[in-house]
DNA sequence: CTCCACATGTAAAAGGTTACATGATTAG
DNA sequence: CTAATCATGTAACCTTTTACATGTGGAG
């Protein structure tokens, strides 16, 4: 049992492990609506590839519409061997790396010594806007989920992601009366409400 | 100005943009003690390319400490030219891309139907023991930045770090909670605190 | 008729990690 | 004396993205 796959091949061998066959591309956009928000979404070339592995290991298999259907596509499903090496992989992870957070903003402001104080203002405010619309995707998505029996563990998924992106976004406007409060610097164009 | 470095690279001449110089070897302790709460920290041997890549771009400028001292080792320094650079890199940024987060433990929740309920339960305690110990870290490394005029703006970072951590210790107990909702499970050995 | 979504894939390049190799200094 | 820390680097390998190439079907 070849267990030591990359993260990302578990991932995608779990957006199968959920009822229903489903193409490459179907994988993508449902990695872009759940996966992305606590795991990211891999490139669409490397779905493809992913799926490519997963079968000559046996734990996908393929059918691709041929002839039948007027446009060709393949569509993807477990195997019992995948779900079983999904299951032990699941019931493995003890000693699970920290979470990994790359954060572009947070590298800018870290750097703010070098850039004038509105601009760092203007990005955390476009980070806030920008999280703001996750969070609408993301109560879509649990919209979607709602009901559905098979999907509570990836809808507890989706509500710690709700509740995450709501916090980002207290935690991005407490950073911006941190900026307002840096020293040395012009009171600006920021309004010190109150 | 070659201005489209990875963000690595950048991230590592910002390092350089602090006063003082400093070793490959410190640059990757300065790392792990700050930049990867909120942007990763590299592998030292990509550290010792990124400054390699920089000296080429003369960005940075390294000196040998050759037969004066006895330990030998190489000390980087930042140049205008790089701190010019790297200023029109912090001035820019608009449209930045969304904080990428890859979670261990929330790939494994999503998968939650595949693994036995403690085991899950297991899991998100040993993240939340884990992240109240990075939590210390980070109050550390606020400790050593404390009053120091030059690390405004790390500190800044640093303390959004901190709510983050706490954020995320909230969110994992809330999940907890979540995850003893989940229908069909027996009762389990947690107890119903109320 | 044109644009967008569907659908799949290849190839090159970049980014990044791990393992390996080496050696001095310091703390216990 | 031994282990850990300091210190640097190379090479192989894997992961992942980008750009490219191709073609169908439906909506306006």
């Amino acid at each position: 049992m070849a267990d030591d796959l990359p993260p990302t091949a578990w991932a995608v061998l779990g957006l199968l492990s959920f009822p229903g066959e489903r193409t490459g591309y179907e994988l993508k956009k449902w990695a872009d609506a759940s996966l992305r928000f606590f795991y990211w979404s891999p490139a669409i070339s490397q779905i493809y590839a992913e799926l490519r592995r997963l079968e000559s290991l046996g734990y996908v298999t393929s059918l691709h519409s041929g002839a039948e259907e007027p446009r060709a596509k393949r569509t993807y499903a477990i195997t019992e061997e995948g779900r079983g090496a999904l299951a032990v992989w699941a019931g493995g992870g003890q000693g699970l790396g920290a979470p990994v957070l790359k954060h572009p903003v947070l590298l800018r402001v870290w750097l703010g010594h070098l850039a004038a104080p509105e601009h760092l203002r203007g990005l955390v405010t476009e980070h806030v806007a920008r999280t703001k619309g996750e969070l609408k995707e993301v109560r879509d998505a649990l919209g979607r989920a709602d009901g559905v029996e098979a999907w509570a563990h990836p809808q507890i998924a989706l509500r710690w992601s709700e509740r995450r992106l709501a916090a980002e976004v207290e935690l991005a406007e407490a950073m911006l009366d941190d900026l307002d409060a840096v020293p040395g610097q012009p009171p600006g164009n920021s309004p010190t409400q109150g």
